[in-house]
RNA sequence: GGGCGAGUGGUGAAAUUGGUAUACACUCGACACUUAAAAUGUCGCACCGUUUUCGGUAUGCGGGUUCGAGUCCCGCCUCGCCCACCA
């Protein structure tokens, strides 16, 4: 026999899969449907990539697998075509975008095919074709013509490097996510697509699709709802005639129940009231000044100055709805314009942004939420049958006139260890009784300094020492003793504590009482913004109230009054789709003389893209360049009519590519009601880098189109999975600059598609990290080699090896369908080491190379060959495996002593549990260990082990 | 700072979801075949002690629940990815 020769035998199947037209498929045959995607890929200069690689072999493994279950499997391929890569080539060189990008794409198919991909490329959608987005575009006038689609002037992120407007998924940190280049802030005339309208809906539905749980997550998150209040604040005393729309300002918050907090109002930069308010304003030029410069920040300044900034509008006052306190306005660029209201009511006691700029500028700080530590177990838990008492403590924190020392009590018989405690008088102040206390408590009698620490703390817990249910009020004070003066305090003080000097690096791990550890906490750490839930303090008719009960109860005064409403705010924002470039999808849009604009009719779709354009970016988009766009439009539209001439963001394309697959070639509709019946897709597979945009808009467009009527369900991926990335044999991500890139055709080259196949499979679950190491290739490669030698080791019989082949078809089958590609691989590998030792029977021999297929489908087919076979292997059907066979026998019997392993026994499969307990309790190491004890007790475990505790 | 995820041999990783931890591979070592090498095959490979047997300790660290924990609960540590003024 001659030797495993990968590269003639991979040569002479591709040639004979495209002979054949093996990947065709007749889709006008729905009954047993199976629709597998992959993400198409953008045809780069640079050719198919490792990540690719992986994740395209994961679904030729899927789709072959389900093929032979005997499913009407659609698995297409395209590309997504139009895009900047091909256009910024054409600006260096000339070469026209379709040029470049057709090139590129025969590069994909070819490479595709060398490694065994089964697509039927005749099938192909390709985003860039006329026919193609002539279904762009007539999308694009369906969401136009149900108000779908809007255009809005309006601040958008500029790269100045690709001279493009891009959405805010595409800027990272501020910086273009293709070219690095800093992103501006500039106005435009732009189209948007109102996804907002769906924010609920692509939240909601999440719900309903197999997706891996934190895709789901980042994109809920992504989406950001908020559920929160929006109500007014009134501009103190406008003189009349100044009125008119800025009489007050509206803000959103999600705290409303920390609103008697307030001690100011911030608004946005780009906030109308400013302006509306310019002759009201003291301090306009510098207010003005600001606006200016908060503008042109660019993303350094952000992020070397993470300080915050602000102007005081001088002259202006805000009115506090619930409490009627004016409280002074800021403008300050660490509010957003574009969210809310682009105004909100600063609580620097229960934010941190407010606190932090309170504290910048000096601003009143108010508490209005109280932490309350409520005590449910234990001997302090709060009970049924005690009276509730409530008192104003203070809580004291001495500190040692020369050491580092801080003066404790510990309350031995209650398990207490705390600070100086003690009630207030009626009549005295927090600072008074806490000043008395320590005289009292401690007999420490000069007091050098006292500094409030923190805010109040509610607590309630039983105090055993009274026998009754306490509702305390705390403060704190830190008190430093000026010298050792003392007097010895009463016994009365002293009965149920000891006072003790605790050194002060020693004193968080002190303290246990849940008050005093909240204290400590800030006494070591500093005061801060309390963001939590909590009661509310200071808040005249809501007093004691929790923070989920004020929040409804005030949203409902501020609805009765008219003065505000619930409201709920989504992070995600409408999507941007406007582009000034030109190789993308031409907007179907043309512009009156008057500037009207009107929807290119369907019958003169597709709205070609122009081929008479300089590529080269001035700010201005190409298209504004082509006599021929303009003597088309007039001579449909009328003179003096004009194109638009931005093109759509290449995400539209990839929105719907997978809605068209079923029926690329339908010149009438972008898919036949009849070929709707292969949708939804029913496994996407694909990168996580995908999560917030690709995924998002094409979810999208799946609802907006339901929405209108084209399409019958609301989802587009029933299940989705991800592959992990493809990093070098360091753990490296691979990068051009790193030189560390591999490429698949050398690969293919060096080790055969198959064994490229089988490694990225087996080497890592689908969805972690694969590292590429070429060492271990060698591991499939030798795997393969004894598969084919196996030809040579036929034997009329191997039980056996049998037995492990219909194991082997169990759980390959099962591993496939959950996508653990790398367990269904090794599976394999132990019958096969096997069968290399003792020789295989024909009959089983088949069904290994059956199950080996998927994967290795130029080895199978070639053996499948020899094997006298005259049709592809992909022609016959998974197989089943019978049931009888794959029982063991025997089993090993585990016999465990409180919980250790000391016996295993072979017996007969299914042994009765009398019998199994009798053959444990038999074992000579067993009764070692038992002999002479008491059994307690004995657990069976059918067929795995017998626990014996003694 | 926030969110999510992960920590198991020298390495990539398994573990039917609470039931013999380390399957399957890579590397490494020894041996066989060979004039030699490669290829192939056989054996060994978590750690410690006895070196047939056996016992003890190990799934990032520390506790807990359980007859039994890699798996569940609580508290830490480390790493990775994503988001980062969203009120």
């Amino acid at each position: 026999m001659e030797s495993y020769n990968p590269k003639e035998i991979e040569r002479k199947w591709q040639e004979v899969w495209l002979k054949q037209a093996s990947a065709k498929i007749d889709k006008d045959d729905t009954r047993k449907k199976f629709y597998i995607l992959d993400m198409f890929p953008y045809p780069s200069g640079t050719g198919l990539h490792m990540g690719h690689t992986e994740s395209y072999t994961a679904s030729d493994v899927f789709y072959r697998f389900k093929k032979m279950q005997g499913f009407n499997v659609l698995h297409p391929q395209g590309f997504d075509a139009f895009g900047l890569p091909a256009e910024n080539y054409a600006i260096k060189t000339g070469v026209p975008p379709v040029e470049t990008t057709r090139k590129n794409m025969e590069n994909y198919i070819r490479q595709m095919r060398s490694l065994g991909f089964n697509y039927d490329f005749s099938e192909q959608a390709i985003t860039s074709d006329p026919e193609y987005y002539k279904w762009t575009q007539w999308i694009f006038s369906e969401f136009y013509k149900n108000g779908l689609v809007y255009k809005k002037t309006q601040k958008t992120n500029w790269c100045s490097s690709c001279q493009t407007v891009i959405a805010n998924e595409q800027v990272v940190e501020n910086e273009c996510e293709r070219c690095g280049t800093g992103i501006e802030q500039k106005e435009m005339p732009t189209w948007f697509f109102k996804i907002t309208d769906f924010a609920e809906e692509l939240i909601a539905d999440l719900d309903n699709v197999d997706w891996p749980e934190y895709t789901k997550k980042n994109q809920r998150a992504w989406i950001g709802k908020s559920e929160g209040t929006e109500f007014d604040f009134a501009i103190k005393d406008l003189p009349a005639g100044r009125q008119g729309s800025a009489e007050k300002i509206r803000v959103f918050t999600t705290r409303v129940d920390t609103v008697y907090g307030v001690t100011y109002v911030v608004v946005a930069p780009e906030h109308p009231v400013i302006t509306q308010l310019e002759s009201q304003i003291a301090n306009r030029d510098e207010v003005f000044a600001y606006i200016e410069k908060s503008k042109n920040k660019t993303e350094l300044d952000r992020m070397e100055a993470k300080e915050k900034t602000g102007v005081e509008l001088d002259g202006i006052k805000a009115v506090n709805p619930f409490n009627g306190e004016e409280v002074p306005v800021f403008v300050a660029d660490y509010v957003l314009g574009n969210y809310g209201t682009g105004a909100v009511m600063a609580v620097p006691a229960h934010d941190e942004r407010d606190w932090d700029f309170a504290k910048k500028y000096d601003l009143s700080i108010k508490q209005s939420i109280a932490p309350i530590f409520v005590v449910k177990e234990g001997k302090d838990a709060i009970r049924d049958d005690a009276e509730t008492v409530k008192r104003k403590t203070v809580v004291a924190i001495i500190k040692h006139w020369e050491e580092d020392k801080i003066f404790c009590l510990n309350w031995e018989k209650f398990g207490w260890k705390s600070f100086i405690i003690g009630g207030v008088e009626d009549n005295e102040s927090g600072e008074e009784a806490a000043i008395r206390e320590v005289k009292e408590e401690s007999g420490f009698q000069n007091i050098k300094t006292i500094r409030k620490i923190g805010g109040e703390v509610h607590s309630n817990f039983y105090a055993s020492h009274k026998g009754e249910n306490r509702y305390a009020k705390t403060e704190c004070y830190y008190i430093e003793l000026g010298d050792g003066g003392f007097i010895e305090p009463k016994e009365e003080e002293t009965k149920n504590h000891r006072g003790e000097w605790v050194k002060l690096k020693d004193i968080s791990k002190y303290v246990n009482l849940n008050v005093h550890e909240w204290f400590c906490k800030i006494f070591e750490n500093g005061d801060g913004a309390f963001v939590e839930d909590g009661v509310l303090v200071n808040s005249e008719n809501y007093l004691e109230m929790s923070s989920e009960e004020a929040r409804e109860k005030m949203t409902a005064w501020l609805e009765e009054k008219d003065l505000g409403k619930k409201v709920v705010n989504y992070r995600l924002r409408d999507w941007s789709i406007s582009r000034q470039r030109y190789w993308g999808c031409p907007i179907p849009i043309v512009y009156s003389p008057e500037g009207e604009p009107h929807l290119v009719p369907v019958e003169h779709l597709p709205w070609m893209l122009p081929e008479d354009v300089d590529f080269v970016p001035t700010g201005v988009s190409p298209l504004a360049k082509s006599k021929e766009l303009q003597e088309r439009t007039e001579k449909i539209f009328g003179a003096g009519f004009t194109a638009e001439y931005d093109t759509m963001d290449t995400f539209v394309d990839s929105s719907w590519y997978f809605l068209r697959y079923p029926d690329v070639h339908n010149a009438q509709e972008f898919c036949s009601e009849k070929r709707k019946a292969w949708l939804p897709v029913d496994v996407y597979i694909g990168g996580a880098e995908h999560t917030y945009m690709h995924l998002l808009y094409a979810r999208f467009f799946v609802k907006a189109l339901h929405k209108i009527g084209h399409l019958s369900f609301k989802e587009p991926f029933l299940k989705l999975r991800h592959q992990g990335m493809v990093l070098d044999k360091e753990g490296k991500k691979m990068s051009k600059s790193k030189g560390n890139v591999i490429n698949p055709d050398d690969m293919v080259e060096k080790f055969g598609a198959d064994s490229v196949r089988m490694y990225m499979m087996f080497v890592a679950p689908l969805e972690d990290a694969v590292m590429w190491n070429e060492e271990n290739i060698v591991g499939v490669r030798r795997f393969l080699e004894r598969v084919w030698r196996l030809q040579e080791k036929i034997v009329a019989e191997n039980t056996a090896v049998e037995s492990l082949t219909h194991k082997a078809i169990k759980k390959v089958g099962e591993d496939i369908e959950a996508m653990k590609f790398n367990t269904a691989i090794s599976a394999m590998m132990i019958l096969v080491n096997e069968a290399d030792k003792s020789g295989i029977a024909e009959s089983s021999y088949e069904l290994l190379v059956t199950i080996l297929a998927p994967f290795a489908p130029h080895m199978a087919e070639e053996i499948w060959n020899n094997l006298g076979h005259t049709e592809s292997i992909f022609v016959s059907s998974w197989p089943a495996y019978d049931p009888e066979l794959i029982k063991d026998e025997k089993i090993n019997l585990v016999v465990q002593v409180n919980g250790k392993v000391r016996d295993t026994i072979e017996v007969e499969a299914d042994i009765a549990e009398d019998e199994a307990k009798k053959v444990a309790l038999e074992s000579e190491k067993v009764k070692a260990y038992v002999v002479g004890k008491e059994i307690r007790k004995i657990i069976y475990v059918k067929n795995k082990l017998i626990s014996i505790v003694v």
